[in-house]
DNA sequence: CACACTTTGTACCAGTCAGTTAATTTCGTC
DNA sequence: GACGAAATTAACTGACTGGTACAAAGTGTG
């Protein structure tokens, strides 16, 4: 157990030195194993004791630190959200011209999803319960607030560059965007049974990706709309 | 209970007539229960003897007939399927020109999922689990393989045309548009509370499908790939 | 080192839930 | 109308699982 403790890093990088008790620790600790366990096995798949068995504490602690099952998944779902936006951050956008942007920006969050698997089944998990914990976090709705504000700075200039449609809508590319890169991670397993995993290689995977910049891009920008015009030209 | 038995018009329509037990139509009710509980709860999350309540007969029939609850789920995945992709099949594309078919075909899809909720949820349900139970089942990999044939008819046409690239591949088409399709469905609760739901409503939605359908267009069709030509040239 | 407080381990409980036992009813057939 | 098979019911069980009681041990302070 001492032995354990010690290769806990953050035990000593953490605020108060001196503590052989790392209460921080326990509790990220705690958060971690719990999230690939519900990511695993959803929130009512999820086993507090199989939780408990696989963190350096015991099942006491989470109840101790978390309440109950329910508010430890809450957390869990926080925890999932800030490491993934906090991930994002690091994307430095601004220097690039408007489209450079875009593709970077898409490819990086079709990349980014495809590198944590367990945040798509949290979300997942979390659509499955219609999403009734999420709106308890306050949170995570400010989390993702900066979520478009990179995809609203890349239009503004797109537009004011000329080569953007007028009507370009952030919320609606960033929509595309998420879909396919979330979809390519959350359904990969039916997919791929279904279909064969031809997409799922390291060059399916990269044609995925280019089609989805390549489409995104397309949506942005002004030109070749023409051949669009025949679309159901009356509703009535 | 015998009224309930008369208000089921199968027990009628079944094949052996005369028969007042209608061991089919029973069935047929637990399945139909048991699709909404485990879309709605999940597979760990429904319960038995929540399904049974919400049935015309009782808990110890869904045993007598689909043995555990496993195969429960299995028999409802397997229903889901059948069920949606029947659905399908009264589209008639053949008539149409090759890029006329292709959208309509993405509309009808994009329209179709948005109408079954429960197939989608179900479809995520079974990716949590990594589609171990879709595995089991040579009906539901039956049932798919028809499914990308329509958009190989539409590529094959498109090409012979001059219209459609030549390394068009009908498996990607129908990755995206299935993509976006799902994800509508699937992330709705989180996306509708983080981002608010303009696109949700009636016009957003049309917005999101006529995008979808011209960034599909656009990847099937050759012209105007001028501008994608900067993509990153070389990679060793 | 003694005190107040926080953190942790062990053993246990009470409710839940998948699955079963055994007896009863319904149906076609002879 | 009696017989055997299929269909159905109600009550039960045993394992699992979320959650707790209580006791013990660590930590800074004076």
């Amino acid at each position: 157990m001492n032995d354990d403790m010690m290769l806990n890093e953050k035990a000593v990088a953490g605020g108060r030195s001196g503590w052989k008790q790392d209460p921080a620790g326990v509790q990220k600790n705690i958060l971690a194993v719990a999230m690939t366990e519900f990511a695993a096995n959803g929130l009512s798949g999820a086993r507090i004791d199989e939780i408990a068995a696989k963190t350096h504490t015991s099942k006491r602690m989470i109840y101790y630190y978390f309440g109950d099952k329910e508010r430890l998944y809450g957390r869990v779902l926080e925890e999932a959200y800030r490491h993934v936006r906090t991930g994002e951050e690091e994307l430095e956008l601004d220097h690039l011209p408007p489209v450079e942007a875009l593709k970077r920006l898409a490819e990086f969050t079709f990349d980014h999803h495809s590198r944590h698997p367990d945040f798509i089944r949290i979300v997942m998990i979390e659509n499955i319960h219609h999403g009734v914990y999420l709106e308890q976090s306050e949170l995570i709705r400010l989390l993702n607030a900066g979520a478009i504000q990179k995809l609203e700075a890349i239009c503004r200039r797109g537009r004011a560059n000329g080569l953007f449609r007028e009507d370009v809508s952030p919320l609606e590319l960033h929509w595309h965007i998420s879909a396919s890169s979330f979809f390519n991670v959350s359904n990969q397993a039916t997919f791929s049974r279904i279909f064969g995993s031809t997409l799922y290689t390291v060059d399916g995977q990269r044609s995925l990706r280019d089609h989805l910049v390549e489409m995104v891009v397309g949506l942005a920008l002004k030109l070749d709309r023409a051949k669009g015009r025949a679309r159901r030209a009356a509703r009535p």
